[in-house]
DNA sequence: TTTTATTTTCAGAAATTATTGAAAGTTAAG
DNA sequence: CTTAACTTTCAATAATTTCTGAAAATAAAA
């Protein structure tokens, strides 16, 4: 396989993955592209790669920069805004980890507090329900820590130490 | 909050956070309408509950099925089919994260792996790549790693290990 | 076997989400 | 200041995903 070949195909793989995760596929495609190229790429770059409209580039590079895994790259002697993706993988599933449990995990871990806490009745029912909240709660409390240190760590010491951790 | 109320919010909350993580709102209602059900439910009450078409409700119910987060339910006297989510909320977890697992994290490696072997250039760039398709392998299989001991794991004691571990 | 209850399927419709492209907005050079 | 290069916005449109509902299939009861 050619190296453009194996660059475009992990960029398309990339991109169908995403929308498995709720991401939306061109975004993954543009930071794909970001991440194989050897050098920062403008938004035309990236349009006649991708074969995308311009307005389309705009918006999904400000989502990437909003997540914090892309950033603008100045190029002397050119007036265009140039994009970068960071190469550190670890770095990039840290950050990525981060956005998603600020975005997705603590809002949750609220509503289910306040649905535990906002049903005053003590029916059976009602506790049982209580529980599940609890539960849930608690659950999630656990991976949302669990996430938390993984963010802090280094990808070797966490590998090692949960390794260690599991074999005890 | 009425229990009604609060069992409703839930389901609707669970629902709308399910499209964030690529899953379908409705197959999240559905699950967290069985979860707070005190009794299997037919199809005919998943419909009238959410306001949702018979079709609708089969499609739902089979795919949570095939999750391994739903089960049929035998009501005696009854020749409908009932259906009932199970309680324990780490299991529920552990389930999701081994289905996921095996539909998405798997077939990822696999095609990292690809990209890799499959260039066989040496040029400055072919080896960028493949190192980054080696750094991207790397850490999703350290993240899988610790995925398949949290599949073993007893919540208790995962969470206490793990709080001994970060204090360290 | 025939009837009746129930489940499944799936083509078309509806709803949602993503994309385009052209106009408006910005910013730097002349 | 004026012009040209470039970026941003967003209403219209396209693509995708989800949902409906009625017909076909299945299975239990009569």
């Amino acid at each position: 396989m050619k190296l453009e070949d194996a660059k475009l195909k992990y960029i398309h793989t990339w991109g169908s993955l995403a929308t498995n995760w709720g991401i939306n596929k061109t975004m993954a495609q543009v930071h794909a592209l970001l991440l194989v190229s050897t050098k920062p790429l403008s938004a035309d770059e990236i349009m006649d790669t991708l074969k995308i409209s311009r307005g389309n580039v705009n918006m999904n590079v400000r989502a990437l920069i909003d997540w914090g895994i892309v950033s603008k790259e100045l190029v002397v002697g050119e007036r265009k805004e140039f994009f970068i993706a960071g190469k550190d993988i670890w770095e990039l599933f840290k950050q990525v980890t981060k956005e998603r449990k600020k975005r997705e995990i603590e809002p949750v871990l609220k509503v289910l507090d306040d649905l535990k806490n906002g049903v005053e009745e003590n029916s059976e029912d009602a506790e049982e329900f209580k529980k599940l909240m609890n539960d849930l709660s608690s659950v999630t409390t656990t991976v949302n820590g669990i996430l938390d240190k993984a963010i802090k760590a280094d990808e070797h010491w966490l590998l090692s130490n949960f390794t260690k951790m599991i074999k005890k």
